[in-house]
DNA sequence: CCCTACAATGAAAGAGCTTTCATTGAAGCG
DNA sequence: CGCTTCAATGAAAGCTCTTTCATTGTAGGG
């Protein structure tokens, strides 16, 4: 039996005429050598069948230029829109954008097991999910470089907001509008991933109203689960009962919107008989002129890809804990 | 502090006082080394939780299967939709979804080039990209499995939709409701990727309303860049202008939405005063009660998705073209 | 005892890549 | 024209292992 020793780079290179390093190039980095070169390499290649060896490239690469993102099941526009601003930092950096999406704890860890080991991302973060100590371990015991967005840890990096802080602002705003009778809507909790910052904005709304004499009843904190249709039955109970707000605080931008398009079916006049507000500015909030608590999200994403990038660049700068500023955007709803 | 990049074969032989050389042969070939040397790399491959990284590596690329997603720098939401629907389909079947954003022909270019060789991906999905002869050549022959969207072609699967009939349901549906003075506002062509479903559009709906009887003049046809602040400019000024259409038919559910949003502003009636009509089915279009032509973007990422693990599970199943059925969503602006 | 045989081991040379660093030639510019 | 800049390239070092080959020590055989 005689074997046909397989192609290599330096096959390649011979043929074409030019170094290995150059083919190498062409692979890897193509915008680094002079088209022509490049489309004769590209003959040789082609000519000779050539394909990389995937254990060599491994072991040659002490990188792997991979990003890996872990999103829960990626349909909550906020989740995209965070995406959006890792994509954009990755896009010019060389490095590949991996995405992971998790229904349930079980997969997550699983996921934070198998990429911890087998070492072949460079970078993780990690989108709104709960994160305990064992994870945490884990990932710094092998190494993989995380930055958590939305969800604090000691040991980590991570990007978050004040959810409380946003609450307080929208109270301040719409009392400031000369509103009186505030309500607040916000979905339901989903135990899955133990993650709830509704619960904060809340509470940052109501300890704020409760400063400005206007305390926040019971009967006025509605929560749907998050799911247009609900929220607009919900919506529609609200706001053609008795005692109708004339200022809604929603805990997220898509209940906000929702409740907009009921007020709007209903007739009634916006901002003038009821003020929403939203909380997150989405890209449908400016669409359909919404007065939100602007999160900035691509830029959490963004921040989250920075920060991933610099630590892995250089593995002695300091974990971070960034604190992304919120502000009011105002258009025309509240 | 756990500070451990990766043990690799050194530290376990220096561990172990041994060379590299005989962890190595414990590892591949355990007979020609002495038992008691054995049993003490044995210890210290477990102490020190030795993986042999390159292989590891390799291994890991060789198991985990990867599908890559190149699309448009993904800003525009009918992409985010698309590629949400080709997440979930891979979600549950052990594919990993990496994802390449290009910015301009050049780097598509590019990356078809170099993904095909290397080998490295076992599926690929092209979002709303021109896909030139040459390129369909290359993947052909290396062998990477290739669905498009949006973008026929002989040789590769595709999903695609039928925009001109789009484009005539559109018109039927207004003029059946009983609109006289329709028009169109569409987004100018982006010439960089050579793509330009809306020309499409304009063509069914015009042919159509020749075909009613009732021709889309050139001055019923509105276009401007694909930017809010531009199209709700350009609509203020339709809208307000003296021979104000009673219908507008957008080329995309973001240009309807802008439209509506500045009808609300002007006090004019929808549909009483203006019908708009979208295309697309953003999930925005929801939101906002968007009459619109929906082509069902989640589902055709999710097809897309399907039938390359279908030809990836099986190379002999024929290539496909799939086309997309449209259809009215009837809401509230139209 | 000396000599061969052989098991156990380490040093060092690959293996097939990537990447750094230095070199070269061609612009650009005052 | 000299001088700086810069894109394109090759030489060579480096990555983590495997394998070859030389070395050592020990056990038998004469």
């Amino acid at each position: 039996m005689n074997k046909r020793p397989a192609t290599t780079i330096y096959d390649v290179a011979r043929t074409a005429g030019v170094s290995i390093a150059t083919v190498s190039r062409v692979l890897n980095d193509p915008q680094k050598v002079n088209e022509e070169t490049r489309a004769s390499v590209f003959e040789a290649i082609h000519r000779l069948g050539y394909v990389p060896k995937a254990e060599a490239r491994a072991r040659a690469m002490q990188q792997n230029r991979r990003i890996g993102v872990i999103t829960p099941y990626f349909t909550a526009p906020s989740f995209v829109q965070r995406l959006r601003g890792v994509a954009s930092t990755l896009r010019d950096s060389n490095y590949e954008l991996v995405i992971y999406t998790v229904e349930n704890m079980h997969k997550f860890n699983r996921y934070i097991e198998t990429l911890s080991i087998n070492h072949y991302l460079d970078g993780l973060i990690v989108l709104s999910l709960q994160f305990d100590n064992s994870f945490a371990e884990r990932l710094l015991e092998y190494g993989l470089e995380t930055v958590l967005v939305e969800y604090p840890h000691q040991v980590l990096s991570s990007v978050e907001i004040d959810d409380e802080a946003g609450g307080r602002m929208a109270a301040d705003y719409l009392v400031q509008k000369g509103h009186r009778e505030l309500a607040f809507l916000g979905d339901t909790v989903i135990p899955e991933f133990g993650i709830h910052p509704i619960t904060l904005r809340l509470a940052g709304y109501r300890h704020r109203l409760a400063e400005l004499g206007k305390p926040l009843g019971n009967d006025r904190v509605y929560t749907v689960a998050y799911d247009m249709d609900a929220t607009r039955r919900l919506g529609r109970e609200i706001l053609s009962g008795p005692r109708r707000p004339d200022a809604i605080f929603c805990a997220t931008d898509m209940q906000a919107v929702a409740l907009l398009k009921v007020a709007r079916d209903l007739g009634l006049r916006v901002p003038g008989d009821l003020a929403v507000m939203g909380f997150d500015d989405l890209d449908v909030a400016e669409y359909v002129g919404l007065t939100t608590v602007r999160q900035h999200l691509d830029e959490s994403g963004k921040i989250a890809a920075e920060l991933l990038l610099s630590r892995i660049a250089n593995r002695d700068r300091p974990v971070q804990h960034i604190q992304l500023p919120l502000s009011i955007v105002e258009r025309d709803s509240a």
